[in-house]
DNA sequence: GCTATTCTGGACTATATAGTCCAATACTCC
DNA sequence: GGAGTATTGGACTATATAGTCCAGAATAGC
């Protein structure tokens, strides 16, 4: 043991998920990146490792904080259908809100990622497939207590929420309407019928 | 008149929303766009004026190229259902094959821009709500047809197919998986039943 | 062929960038 | 309090970048 650090490296990178999401990876400077968490390069170096490395650690960081808030949603003792009512509507609040205007930041790093960057994309996907186990496990729960019809296929609904999720944060990003907005979920939830 | 042009604006706009298409914005330098193009610098910007501009208009040319090809689709003699099936399954088909792993190109723009690009987000805005117009007019004349519940809400219906393509195509990015995908279009076509 | 006019190559500028490096610092353990 | 060690500030490098500029080239009209 030595010179301690001056700084949290979980606050730090709670700040460099932040400005990686808010601006996305290739308009944020590793200068931004330092004043964002007011450390110096050497710092930020010798802790993560560089830029890239700072994406993928912001990508898990992401999924670890997010996941569990949407665990949470869909665990309440409602109906199935009425938990993933509240989970769109607290998206679509923070849409129109503002705080919702720069997207799911695992959809921004898949559009945005070079096709050939399989590490990150494999992060990505890892992210995604965490929220699509969350909502599978919370489907098929919620058919044990026969709330969806015998033959509703909860894999197949899951991966359906997953990835209208991503569509209607994407066009909220664009188009932070309410009422069109409302217009997707409503019928985004008629697959639970 | 004078000295002619030695190149297609056209063909040159083509090459350059392709590169920012495969590429992202932030991603391309001017001098890769030259060299997609074939231009010189002077010619790149005393035709286009600059790598913002060029984004704007590759941005328009997409709309202008993809919304009669989706249209043509949506216009078979089939009813609508497998008319947007036929379009998810091609979807489907270019993501598996690797030339649709780069995403839609208005998705990827909406997700890369900044929220305060006000301009740039119109446009891509603008692109989404041509696509919205294709499907809704389809919906309505399957509607008039008898192929929708009277009850369907056209609109609605519309902007969810928007939205949830987008969410399949960002998906088909990260995981490119048949199965995967196939189970996204077998739920969302469900609401055209 | 001559001239006016537009186009083109590529040099140029000023700035931004990712990453490296080291001397100075501040702390812990003994 | 002394020695060892990890951290820190910030200078530094080499490269990349967006955009400007102008001299020379190529053409159409006469």
């Amino acid at each position: 043991m030595a010179r301690p650090r001056e700084f949290d490296e979980d606050i730090a990178l709670e700040q460099v998920m932040d400005l990686l999401w808010t601006r996305g990876y290739e308009a944020t400077s590793v200068d931004d990146l330092c004043a964002a968490t007011g450390l110096s390069r050497s710092s930020l170096y010798a802790t993560f490792g560089g830029k890239r490395n700072l994406l993928l650690r912001s990508v898990d960081r992401y999924v670890e904080r997010r996941t569990p808030s949407i665990a949470a949603i869909l665990a309440r003792p409602v109906p199935v259908r009425e938990a993933f009512a509240a989970l769109l509507a607290e998206f679509i609040d923070q849409i129109v809100a503002g705080s919702g205007r720069r997207g799911c930041f695992l959809g921004n790093c898949a559009a945005e990622l070079p096709r050939g960057d399989r590490a990150a994309l494999a992060h990505v996907r890892q992210g995604l497939g965490r929220t699509e186990a969350v909502f599978r496990e919370a489907l098929v729960q919620a058919k044990a207590r026969g709330e969806l019809q015998p033959k509703a296929d909860t894999d197949a609904l899951a991966r359906f929420l997953t990835a209208g999720i991503q569509g209607l944060r994407l066009v909220g990003k664009v188009n932070p309407d309410r009422g069109t907005l409302e217009d997707i979920v409503a019928t985004m939830l008629r697959c639970l019928d």
